[in-house]
DNA sequence: GTGCGGTCTCGCACAGTGTGCGAGTAACCT
DNA sequence: AGGTTACTCGCACACTGTGCGAGACCGCAC
């Protein structure tokens, strides 16, 4: 009778294994976000896809804003900054890391500046970029403006980035047919912004990959900065 | 009879002086954003602060969104830069303008990457901008790289120092408070962070007014950037 | 004056949100 | 066997953005 019992039970609770477990929420999260965007996350879905229902996971998480952190989190997992490297390798590392991972996980723009950075992953990556910068020869303060920077300057142009390759994909089509799409207002435009117009006037015709063309972007500004931290150093004076 | 009803009338609808305009709302808007921030604006709210109903303003919006980028493209209307400015001039000037448009209006980090900053404000800022690298030495591409890493770099540093900010004001006490708070956890975490450690230790002490602290990291990393960029000038290798 | 069309306001309703609460269930410890 | 602990979940609440259709006011043509 008891084992027939516990195989009823089995049953009944069986298709969600042993209950759920704080990695599992995060994980079905994110694989959420990723396919449906920042908005379409709800803990009623979220539950749903977890074959629980949606008060369950307030057992695990406390809020939905934590669980938003957690995920956070685990974007910054994905930036990887090899310990005792050279600085500016650490801060090419950290910074292609970085943008890497939000350009995987567009939704996650909507969540910088909003929920606080502080995770485990987050701390590690900052960890091994302050290192890497304080071995480097940067000293005091320098430290830390010099991180600040490019943190600052990595997230800066990716954000954007992110945003227009999301408001693209938000209206159904692909670069190509968004910018055949704003060419008209542009030109129409281009009277009231001379310098802009003639920026776009001179793009018509060097076709490049755009993706490859915003990497050039990227590193370009990043080599500057990193240039312009190295007459920094204190010893280079 | 005609004035008595007509008296009347405007007795009625008196107090909304002649019904909404697009501008009143965005006003109403950014006020009810200044005093609450971004999750306390809500369509009724913002309808009842106008004396009208919550539905009445899509007729003069259609949606939250857009009233949204109205918004923000008045925050972007804060930033003046200079026309026909030397370069450098003109790329500080545009990034302490924005990053003060930015702190005075916090909210905004919430909404930067979400809707698209394509309004009139911030398309002459940025005209400006690339106006002032193009005729100050910078040619073809590099305009552009040269001007988005000036608003990535001051995007970046802004949006974490806000969101700083935030963090303490949503806590309910002030940066020493806070400091004073999260101290002890920053000893327990220092041994799995060893460098964030060590560069905490060297803080104690060194007190500085918080504000301009932050606003020589800004600075610090801005010059550096521009000085990076400077080098990159076609004329001056 | 009478009607008409345009501009604008707004109450209602709908589907959906985060989450507090309390009841319920299962597993383990004594 | 009884009790504690870990966990799940249905219900309910207050609140969200917004489509719809009914109106209210206006100036203009007849």
């Amino acid at each position: 009778m008891k084992p027939f019992t516990s195989v009823w039970t089995r049953e009944r609770k069986g298709p969600r294994e042993q209950g759920l477990s704080r990695d599992q929420i995060v994980r079905a999260a994110m694989e959420l976000l990723d396919a449906e965007g920042l908005d379409a996350l709800s803990m009623r879905k979220l539950g749903a896809k977890l074959g629980a229902g949606a008060t369950s996971l307030y057992w695990h998480v406390a809020n939905k804003d934590e669980l938003l952190e957690l995920v956070m989190d685990e974007v910054y997992g994905k930036v990887t900054v090899p310990e005792g490297a050279d600085w500016r390798h650490a801060a090419s590392a950290f910074a292609y890391g970085l943008r890497g991972a939000i350009l995987e996980h567009p939704w996650s723009v909507g969540l910088i500046g909003v929920v606080p950075g502080l995770g485990p992953n987050a701390l590690t990556a900052s960890d091994r970029l302050v290192g890497s910068f304080a071995g480097g020869g940067f000293a005091g303060t320098g430290v830390d403006y010099a991180v600040n920077a490019v943190i600052a300057y990595t997230l800066g142009a990716t954000i954007p980035e992110v945003s227009w390759l999301n408001a693209i994909k938000s209206a159904g089509t692909d670069i190509a047919g968004m910018q055949a799409a704003i060419g008209p207002t542009i030109e129409r435009l281009a009277s009231d912004y001379p310098s802009l117009g003639e920026r776009y006037k001179s793009y018509t015709g060097t076709d490049f990959d755009p993706t490859t063309a915003r990497r050039l972007a990227f590193d370009f500004g990043l080599l500057a900065l990193l240039d312009g931290l190295e007459t920094r150093l204190p010893h280079s004076t």
